[in-house]
DNA sequence: GGCATACATCAAGAATGTCTATTATTGACC
DNA sequence: GGTCAATAATAGACATTCTTGATGTATGCC
């Protein structure tokens, strides 16, 4: 195998014409630089250098290698360049999932002050709930991933991927605007007899749960993932449900009355692959998403 | 400055999503290959890979750098092939530099069987008298010249030039075919009183020293270095001349007659540039000189 | 929870690189 | 022709780096 420093000997050889010089020019000593021409000789097999006089020359196979190694040392010199720019931010890719309510408020924020710190970096975005989300970060198709857990539930699986919390937001009963309930709105135990609406798969099971905390176990006529869907089917009249806070600053049906739970929460967090240092466009991303998130503005 | 051995890993450990197999691969231990991924990226500045599990994976940095590793490592081999085919005979070139009379004469026979032998390696020729040629090769203009001395003195000044004698030549002297002369048409003292015609200036003083040594000093009516043009001189019975071996292989006008000159010689040799060993194209073509000249068929 | 797998770390010997000092050649100048 | 200056090659000493076996740590599977 060729040594990219003996093929910058070379070059310098070439280029100087003079053992020396490029010695001097390299700061090497002189039989440094010998010694390497020797190697590179033995290396590919055959005589690169004649003595010339009291100087040297290349002969024609030192004159051919000396002009491909030129084309080398700039490509790896490139290649240096490409790795540090991305390295640096400026250049490079970032992939994002994250669950449609941050995907619909935090992230556009993130997303605009991240680029325009940070031009160069393309930015990918999936929409996935938090499970789909950390098996795309295990597989390598997603770099970040923003997740939330209910209560005080883990956020992750903490298998090979480090959580970052960055925001706990309330949670909210949903009711039609015009329906009287007998009893305080902040207790879920006051809609123990309606019909109920619930979200994604978690959201449904963490809603069981909350409820039969609450001395009753939901009837749960509609499931949807969509808060969008939830928030119509509720001002429709077909039921109640209970939503996040960023879903309703996300969109919020002008029919429908909230009433925030007290007792609930929903704990939001990114997640990155393997254990820190995560890449340098990852953590300025994370960066990016806190600045965007200290201005949720509750409903 | 990167090293290649470590790029050759970084592609091999991205190849085989593996430093085990990467390491088995390149018959290397696997610390060896976690040695070297862990030094490329303290000299990229960036981290490649990241631990998956009880795997390895590159970041985006890693895909980057082995991405472009690949090229280079393949510019790499492909110079070295360049190289090895250039001093393995199978391409690459010879410049030659030649006195007229080789040139019309020896060197086409060599050029052929050379050609025939390697067709790969274009051939250059210049026709240079040997002070020329010389400098041509120190110069680094010329990779063979082919050189002449008359008599016993030396044939190349010997500096940073390596001498290889391949023929010596009879000499003869030329004369009108019908003119009858007193004496013997062997000895230069038969011819003390006619005109003489000379040839390149090496040669004229060369003929001025054998006359003087017969005892007289030639009438030079004219001089030319074309030894064809010396041949319809001397039909012409504008005067007598010598002239080697080979200018009369090449060229006989029928008008003349020759008569060797025992006494007489030329020494041809080729000159290479350097101590040996000379770059393996011109070893061969020296070769297929010797084998060209082993029958030059003297008149 | 124990076992097998895979990578990282450690320490020691081997290989390689770099330097200083020296030698060998060459060209130039008197 | 002899001496001097310049240039590259060689030799030996020392430092660095590379390679490897042994060990440690984390992970996934049963």
């Amino acid at each position: 195998m060729l040594d990219l420093v003996r093929l910058r000997v070379l070059v310098a050889v070439a280029r100087e014409r003079s053992v020396t010089a490029a010695a001097e020019k390299l700061h090497y000593s002189q039989p440094s630089v010998s010694h390497h021409l020797a190697r590179l000789e033995a290396d590919v097999g055959a005589p690169l250098t004649q003595r010339a006089g009291r100087g040297i020359r290349l002969t024609e196979a030192g004159r051919i290698l000396a002009a491909r190694a030129e084309e080398i040392l700039g490509q790896v010199e490139a290649a240096q360049t490409e790795v540090a720019e991305h390295a640096g931010l400026r250049a490079g890719r970032l992939r994002l999932a994250a669950f449609p309510s941050a995907l619909a408020t935090l992230v556009p924020r993130a997303v605009a002050r991240f680029s325009a710190a940070h031009p160069a970096i393309d930015i990918a975005l999936n929409e996935a709930e938090p499970p789909v989300a950390l098996t795309g970060l295990r597989n390598g198709e997603v770099d970040v991933a923003m997740i939330f857990a209910h209560g005080d539930s883990p956020a992750g699986d903490d298998r090979n991927t480090t959580i970052t919390p960055v925001l706990t937001e309330p949670m909210y009963v949903v009711t039609p605007a015009n329906r009287q309930w007998p009893g305080e709105r902040t207790k879920l135990a006051t809609f123990a007899h309606a019909r109920w609406i619930a979200g994604c798969e978690r959201c449904r099971l963490h809603l069981v749960a909350a409820c039969e905390a609450a001395g009753f176990t939901p009837d749960i006529a509609f499931e949807t993932d969509d808060y969008v869907a939830v928030q119509a089917l509720v001002a429709a009249g077909l039921g109640v449900s209970t939503l996040p806070g960023l879903a309703l600053v996300a969109n919020r049906h002008p029919d429908v009355r909230i009433d925030r739970l007290p007792d609930d929460h929903r704990r939001i967090a990114v997640a990155t692959y393997g254990r820190s240092p995560a890449p340098l466009p990852v953590q300025a991303f994370i960066t990016a998403l806190r600045e965007a998130m200290v201005t949720p503005a509750w409903p």
